[in-house]
RNA sequence: GGGCGAUUAGCGCAGCUGGUUCAGAGCAUCUGCCUUACAAGCAGAGGGUCGGCGGUUCGAAUCCGUCAUCGCCCACCA
């Protein structure tokens, strides 16, 4: 067969993805083996693959493909999750283009849009993964909204209802008005922004009628005009003075002492309101002085609570300004700051304003939309449970995160938990199981299904009531509401409990996803692990870093900084982009992803490729007798297989994959092609023995399997290769087994090092004295053996240094150049070519360097304390620095005696 | 405001419980080679007082303290 010289990953990729799914080669079933699960962390149904996905589903790869061939049961589960809020925000717009609003349609009619989308759209990423060669079990596919995942959703809101966890509360919640929905408090983004701080005045209402209390005490602080006495309120949001119902001061201020017991009117609005005390106020901020909107703060909300204020909520839904305000009806919040600001200022009512920088709460959904603080009723689940039972597995190690720092951060957060909002004024989601009986909003019923409800509601509220009379709860489940099962639904684990898969692959193994994601899915898994199996989800979670580009910026859109997944597969093949994804991906830290990154990778895969090319382009010739040097060199590649991989698989268990990756890489490019085939390598179109050849391509087939996991296409192109394979047959389902690596191998690696230093001496030499590699030199090894056995060790260096003979010598000739490994000394013999002044330079700045080095070594060994008290086995390394430099010296004098 | 992490070569990083000349590999840079698998290659070379200061120790990149800079997370100061 004919192999090109360039490696060509679209004519190998398509092929080989095609095979494995013809012969089921991802599919997994329980049987007899250990198993190894992954699922996977769901992305948008609607979603398109972006970088992020790309390293976050590469490292899952590796690690299933990985287990494969260790002869784990692997199953990597597939799907994607509906994302209520962001999808439906997808929808809406779309409608919107269609001139179609949504409050024009029926919840129904409304679905029906949504899930037209979701079938137009949905799925697109789990087929891009294909291109990356991600092995997903695709027969298990799921989506967070089909049957068995969505009667899994119920099923627990229905059970958590009945053990009394979820309830209905009238709580201030996080409203964003451009979805129109609730959301939970980590679905609020804070950010620094630059804004005005506007200072009000709210005149005191009584002042007239009674100016004798306005005459201070010492410390008081009083602003008075023409117009009389008022405190100056300093507020970010003048726009909610429609709703204040109350001002506060600390009662321990002693500048706003004049303040107790008065009233005073809210600026333009005119509505008197009382003067409030409460030690929640700071003292230090502004004047002392907080206006408070009990509708829309949380903090005013509270202290509207303790002192028993109205409680007047000025906005609509959607933000803009409701009836109750009485002013500026129907204007957007945005809006109105703006107008109002002016409008206080022409009246004389805005003191002054300064600049100021504040945190201001954005929908992680809809970035440039505000966050409302909002008071209403909304469905909640007690935390406090659920964060005793999911604490213990993570501090106790059950669960382990890489990089541990997280277990800080997941600590942190549960001890201070605060009861989930659950429920969305979305459409499109798991409707919340809730019925309502004739209209009320206090009595209802909680129940999988009409029917259901209807049983208990009869049984709860009288046999009476009809079909008719309940009203189904119009809300929508949060998403993470779904996506906290996943290991558990994935396998049926709820609908079905104690069935076999669940039985046999939960726990999963590993979880590979974003540390941005901790609090809303990670936590919650271990939440409902324990709750509804007793068990953690999963015994390892590996946090990818974030995808930047190579400034550090992240990628966005509107950078236009992120390169096309498909784009980059495409050129560079996707053996290659793995690659390069990986290299730039220390574990734990952001990555700082570079195009050229991935031709690096490419170019391996061109390496690996034309060292096979070499290797099948060899003839065989039965009847040569297998030289020695071959025979040892391969031990000694079979010794460094062993080695390396006893290595890479102690990166693999501490998720260390970037340096599993260089290890590997390092393998077949330094050890493989550069030393072990270049030795072994027969002279131009001479043949081969057998026996050297067999070895090779056993030792070229076991770098494939180590590479494997990284690089899966052109791995299982090669093993195609090296062999005639059964139909069927695949990397993928082949095992790696290697042995330890003993003592011998460690010897013979070092006698092996030894050797290259000296031939790289040599080739330092020819380097300096711009020898061609072509001419043939001659080697002096001086009082001394060369490293390793005496027939490999010089059939080694002679045809790696490009050396015509070898010569053991007393005494190095004159005119050569010379050089140390370790203590032993080589030359070079040069004739003409050597520069004797230049030598003696270069070996004298070594002696002084070397004498300053023994200096500092003979002060430490003359300190008595460092001879007590540090182990002897230090104190003998010393000495023998000591020597070894004394006899270097001795070596360099002798090189400048012969010189001169 | 609280917490966590980082700071080592031009760049992104490794360096595990202090001691192997421990100051490292990769990329980039420089030099030489189109050597018969691969120029997307091969060979060779240069480059860092391990953020500053102080301490513990016979010995510190490594442990402690402190300062500086950067990043992340959490928190109801309008």
């Amino acid at each position: 067969m004919e192999l090109k010289a360039k490696y060509s990953p679209a004519e190998v990729e398509g092929k080989w993805y095609q095979y494995w799914l013809d012969n089921k080669l991802f599919s997994s079933k329980p049987d007899g083996r250990e198993p190894y699960t992954i699922v996977i962390p769901p992305p948008n149904v609607t979603g398109v693959l972006h970088m992020g996905h790309m390293l976050n589903n590469t490292i899952q790869d590796i690690l299933v493909r990985r287990a494969r061939l260790q002869g784990k049961n692997a199953c990597w589960v597939p799907g994607t999750d509906h994302a209520s809020i962001a999808t439906e925000a997808k929808v809406v717009n779309r409608l919107a283009e269609q001139g179609i609003r949504k409050q024009d349609l029926t919840r129904d009619e409304f679905l029906r849009h949504a899930w037209d989308w979701t079938h137009e759209h949905g799925g697109i990423i789990l087929k891009q993964l294909r291109r990356l060669g991600a092995s997903c079990d695709w027969d298990r596919t799921a989506f967070t909204m089909d049957e068995q995942r969505s009667e899994s959703v119920l099923r627990v809101f229905c059970d958590l209802y009945d053990k009394g966890l979820i309830y209905r509360g009238l709580r201030m919640v996080n409203w964003d008005p451009k979805a129109q929905t609730a959301l939970s408090n980590i679905e609020v983004i804070y950010r620094e922004e630059k804004s005005k701080l506007y200072h009000l005045k709210y005149y005191v209402a009584d002042a007239d009628t009674n100016p004798v209390q306005l005459t201070g005490q010492e410390g008081e602080v009083f602003h008075r005009d023409e117009r009389g006495y008022y405190a100056v309120v300093a507020t970010t949001r003048p726009e909610t003075i429609m709703g204040d119902t109350a001002m506060c001061i600390n009662p321990k201020d002693v500048k706003n002492q004049w303040l107790k017991g008065h009233r005073v009117i809210v600026p333009l609005v005119g509505r008197v309101i009382p003067v409030i005390e409460d030690r929640y106020v700071d003292i230090e901020f502004g004047t002392g002085c907080l206006k408070v909107t009990p509708a829309h703060d949380v903090n005013d909300y509270n202290l509207g609570k303790t002192h028993n204020l109205e409680t007047i909520d000025i906005f609509n839904p959607d933000g803009t300004i409701s009836p109750a305000a009485g002013m500026y009806v129907g204007m957007d919040r945005n809006d109105v700051r703006k107008q109002i600001a002016k409008d206080l200022s022409e009246a004389g009512l805005m003191d002054h304003v300064e600049d100021y920088e504040n945190k201001v709460g954005y929908s992680e959904r809809n970035p440039d939309t505000a966050v409302e603080p909002r008071l209403c009723m909304q469905w909640y689940l007690s935390m406090q449970h659920f964060a005793d039972i999911a604490l213990p597995p993570v501090l106790e190690g059950k669960i382990k995160f890489y990089p541990q720092k997280y277990v800080t951060t997941y600590r942190n957060w549960l001890e201070n938990i605060d009861d989930w909002c659950i429920s969305r004024q979305l459409w499109w989601g798991h409707r919340i199981p809730a019925y309502y009986i004739k209209g009320s909003e206090e009595d209802f019923v909680v129940a999988m299904n009409a029917e259901e409800a209807l049983q208990k509601a009869r049984a709860k509220y009288g046999s009476d009531i009809q079909a008719s009379d309940l009203r189904h709860d119009e809300d929508a489940l949060d998403t993470w509401f779904s996506s906290w099962l996943w290991p558990i639904s994935l396998f049926d684990g709820i609908n079905n409990p104690g069935n076999d898969e669940i039985n046999y692959y939960y726990p999963t193994a590993d979880l590979v996803t974003g540390p941005d994601i901790i609090f809303f899915w990670v936590a919650r898994m271990i939440m409902a692990g324990e709750e509804y199996l007793g068990d953690v989800p999963f015994r390892n979670v590996y946090f990818t870093g974030i995808v930047r580009d190579n400034l550090g910026r992240k990628m966005s859109k509107q950078l236009g900084n992120s390169p096309d997944p498909i784009g980059l597969i495409d050129k560079y093949g996707a053996d290659g982009v793995r690659m390069g994804m990986l290299l730039a991906a220390p574990a734990g830290n952001d990555i700082l992803f570079d195009e050229s990154l991935c031709m690096q990778g490419s170019a391996f895969c061109n390496k690996i490729w034309n060292a096979f090319r070499l290797i099948k382009g060899w003839s065989v010739d039965d009847t040569i007798e297998q030289p020695t040097a071959n025979l040892h060199t391969i031990e000694w590649m079979q010794a460094q297989l062993r080695t390396y991989a006893a290595e890479i698989n102690n990166l693999y268990n501490k998720y260390r994959l970037n340096e599993a990756l260089m290890a590997t890489f390092k393998l077949f490019t330094d050890e493989f092609s550069g030393w072990y085939l270049e030795m072994i390598k027969p002279a131009y179109q001479a043949p081969i023995d057998s026996k050297t050849l067999t070895a090779t391509l056993d030792i070229f087939e076991h770098l494939m399997k180590l590479l494997h996991p990284f690089m899966p296409f052109i791995t299982e192109e090669l093993y195609q290769h090296i062999a005639e394979r059964a139909e069927g047959d695949s990397i993928m389902i082949s095992t790696l087994t290697l042995s330890e690596p003993s003592a011998d191998d460690a010897a013979l690696i070092a006698g092996f090092e030894a050797a290259k230093q000296v031939i790289s001496g040599v080739r330092a030499v020819r380097q300096q004295k711009n020898i061609s590699p072509r001419e043939a030199l001659s080697l002096e090894v001086v009082s001394g053996r060369l490293p390793l056995s005496e027939e490999w060790g010089e059939t080694l260096v002679r045809k790696m240094a490009g050396l015509s003979e070898i010569h053991y010598v007393e005494q190095k000739s004159d005119s050569s150049q010379s050089f140390l490994v370790g203590t032993s000394e080589y030359a070079v013999p040069l004739g003409n070519l050597i520069d004797a002044a230049a030598e003696i330079a270069k070996a004298e700045a070594e002696i002084k360097r070397l004498q300053g080095f023994m200096a500092g070594i003979e002060k430490k060994l003359s300190n008595e304390r460092f001879v007590q008290n540090a182990p002897a086995q230090v104190v003998e390394l010393e000495r023998k620095k000591l020597s070894d430099a004394q006899s270097k010296i001795a070596a360099l004098q002798e090189t400048v005696k012969s010189l001169s």
